[in-house]
DNA sequence: ATGCGGACCTGTTAGC
DNA sequence: TGCTAACAGGTCCGCA
């Protein structure tokens, strides 16, 4: 599924071919999504401008006077537009129609994805009050990541995919980020010195943003807004990438089972 | 408060 | 070739 750097080029996709367009209709195929589909979003929201697309977390945004429209793509979601009209797959279970033409198309093979409504702060709505700094954001550092730490005795790989610590790391960029700061997926979080978050810190970073600039990461069938792959599966160091070599070391990569999701590392370079 | 396991659902692939 | 089991990019919830 989408990571940050997936919702995050979905993001960018689609807002040029939206904001400031009014939604025409809204087609519901299947309903039945992680949660059901909200009533709103075909019953209040034709009519409406979309003003803005936005991101917070791996939510995308989708602002309107009277409301939100909450997107999550789940493990296996895209959304994408579609400027000539296209048959509907299986898996398209939601169509937003433009005015004017262009449509949006959420596809969601195992429908553990979102849409909802919502009025008021999205800040405060229930799924998201909770969710920590923005990786990218000016609240996020590695004094924030040793103090969260303290104490806690669960595998660092396992606290940094905590969205009340930090949002929008997977479990792709989790590996990535760790492999970066040389830190073991399995040492305690407790364990971590601060300098060591520092590193670790800039390292979420700079995997989120290069991966980012490449489009995201397609493992199978991921596409953003546009339709088309991203291409930072090439520069993966570590990620599915079990009994190949380090590229910094040439030890063979390993994987191994933390928190029931499979982690990718280098035994020698990670400590 | 923290940490763990189960739940949701469908598709692909590895192994026998 | 065909069946079965394992595994897949997320995250909420309930329990210890």
């Amino acid at each position: 599924m989408p990571e940050l750097p997936e919702v995050e080029t979905t993001r960018r996709g689609i807002a040029p071919h939206v904001e400031g367009r009014r939604v025409a209709r809204v087609l519901v195929r299947q309903r039945q999504l992680r949660w059901p589909v909200s009533e709103a979003i075909w019953k209040e929201w034709p009519g409406e401008i979309i003003n803005r697309v936005g991101r917070r977390a791996k939510y995308l945004l989708l602002h309107s006077d009277s409301g939100t429209a909450l997107v999550h793509l789940g493990m296996s979601g895209s959304m994408r537009v579609l400027e000539a009209p296209q048959p509907p797959g299986a898996h398209d279970h939601v169509d937003i129609v433009m005015q004017g033409g262009p449509v949006l198309r959420y596809t969601d093979p195992r429908r553990f994805g979102a849409i909802l409504w919502t009025t008021g702060p999205v800040e405060q709505h229930k799924l998201i009050r909770h969710l920590g700094p923005e990786p990218l954001g000016p609240d996020f550092d590695g004094a924030l990541l040793f103090a969260l730490s303290r104490g806690r005795s669960a595998a660092v790989k396992n606290f940094i995919m905590d969205a009340r610590v930090v949002v929008g790391v997977g479990n792709i960029y989790a590996s990535e980020a760790l492999y970066r700061a040389g830190i073991s997926p399995v040492r305690a979080a407790g364990r971590v010195s601060r300098q060591r978050y520092e590193v670790l810190a800039e390292a979420i970073r700079s995997v989120l943003s290069s991966a980012i600039k490449a489009g995201g990461t397609t493992l199978r069938d991921f596409v953003g807004g546009e339709g088309r792959p991203g291409y930072f599966r090439q520069e993966l160091d570590v990620y599915d990438r079990e009994g190949e070599l380090c590229h910094r070391c040439g030890e063979s990569v390993r994987r191994r089972v933390i928190g029931q999701r499979s982690s990718f590392y280098c035994p020698a370079c990670q400590r």
